[in-house]
DNA sequence: TATTTAAACGACACAATGTTGATAATTCAA
DNA sequence: TTGAATTATCAACATTGTGTCGTTTAAATA
């Protein structure tokens, strides 16, 4: 089971949290659940995540606003819950793989990456959805963009044509944009530890030449 | 200037949008505008934005409900005509170094990468703030973090002593998130243009040793 | 079947929204 | 500096969503 409240669990804190049961639940609580997700979920596919009300929600799923708060605190509260039983698969797959010691070093092949991406695949509606919806999320992927947009021009820009790699510019830019994204949000969330020229140098290392140790490198 | 709104522009769909005349403004019109963003700045540091509503803005900023929606529709558009100009000037700065030619490839050094950090340490606040609501957004860290987590564990496990790297492996660990996902972004807005193993493939070369070319790598 | 548990229903006070028309205060430009 | 134009203020309004009741009806469990 994987926590994904670790990060951030203000919504429990919101109004009241309604506890789940390890018990067996009944059959109406399964069914009453089910129902309000994929009510959930087939809004998200209409309007933006904060535009539906739980009114909405219920009057989707054909049951009376009260019943919501039987179960759930707030949306917010619906939709982790969906996300969680989802990535938990992923999760599960990762772990198991990774238990067996035969599956090799992880730079030695892609075991990893590969269930990641295909657990993406199988959930690809899902994915969808969340990402396209336009809350703060929408900030995150406008500066992702932005970012991806001056490394696709620079590599269009600054490698000779006989140097062009075999993974899509597209795919590089992308790359480029994530990482240093990545670093970005570490860096601000822990405070600024390390001046900016030196994350600079950090991360201009990792993108440009990976992570790989040394004795992992084909021409070390 | 950089239109932020070219991936997302319901919000100007939602209401009623509010035309910025290219004319001079009225002294009272900057003013009011510069007041409402401080209030909200300074609300979001308080509580997440979803938690904001029009009335605290406007209370925060001693003025009248009504004049708010003089300007803006909502309060999204009001944070990001915020962002948008202070995103601007790092723009600008990034514009203006890639203009001069002497400044050479962009693998030799990290010229960009650091006028990048240093912009961001330049504007911690706004963007701390804007990371840590927990919206969509905050899905998205949940699923950065999660990826991190795992990395980070398996650099521990697999990677000897002798051979641990000079960066901070928790710093690595984010680079490794921040390319996957912003990969896996990529791949789902795009409609998952190559197999879960073509893109795991490209994942793993890119992350494990970076996109650099060949002729710019230091044991070619 | 008897008992327990969940859902439905109607109602409630409360808070935020978006808009309005009239009034007061500023700013701009002649 | 004055007059016309613009902007902010104010009070009020109908509307919508929220969260929480107590009661009644229906269903599942043991």
């Amino acid at each position: 089971m994987v926590n994904l409240d670790s990060v951030n669990d203000k919504q429990h804190m919101s109004k009241k949290s309604i506890q789940t049961e390890p018990r067996k639940l009944d059959r109406r609580v399964v069914r009453t659940r089910k129902m309000l997700a994929a009510a959930l979920l087939e809004l998200m596919q209409e309007k933006n995540f904060d535009e539906i009300t739980i009114t909405d929600i219920t009057e989707r799923a054909d049951m009376n606003r009260a019943t919501f708060y039987l179960h759930y605190g707030t949306k917010e509260e619906l939709l982790y819950k969906s996300l969680e039983e989802r990535f938990d698969k992923l999760v599960q797959s990762i772990e198991k793989s990774m238990a067996t010691p035969e599956s090799g070093y992880i730079w030695e092949e892609s075991t990893y990456d590969r269930l990641v991406f295909e657990h993406v695949a199988e959930n690809v509606d899902l994915y969808k959805v969340i990402l396209d919806q336009n809350g703060m999320g929408a900030i995150i992927h406008r500066i992702i963009d932005y970012i991806a947009a001056v490394a696709y021009r620079t590599a269009i820009e600054q490698v000779p044509d006989e140097f062009k790699p075999q993974i899509p510019i597209e795919i590089i830019s992308r790359h480029v944009a994530g990482s240093m994204f990545s670093l970005l949000v570490w860096w601000i969330r822990n405070d600024l530890p390390y001046s900016p020229t030196e994350m600079a140098r950090m991360c201009h290392q990792l993108v440009s030449f990976g992570c790989a140790p040394e004795f992992m490198r084909p021409n070390a």
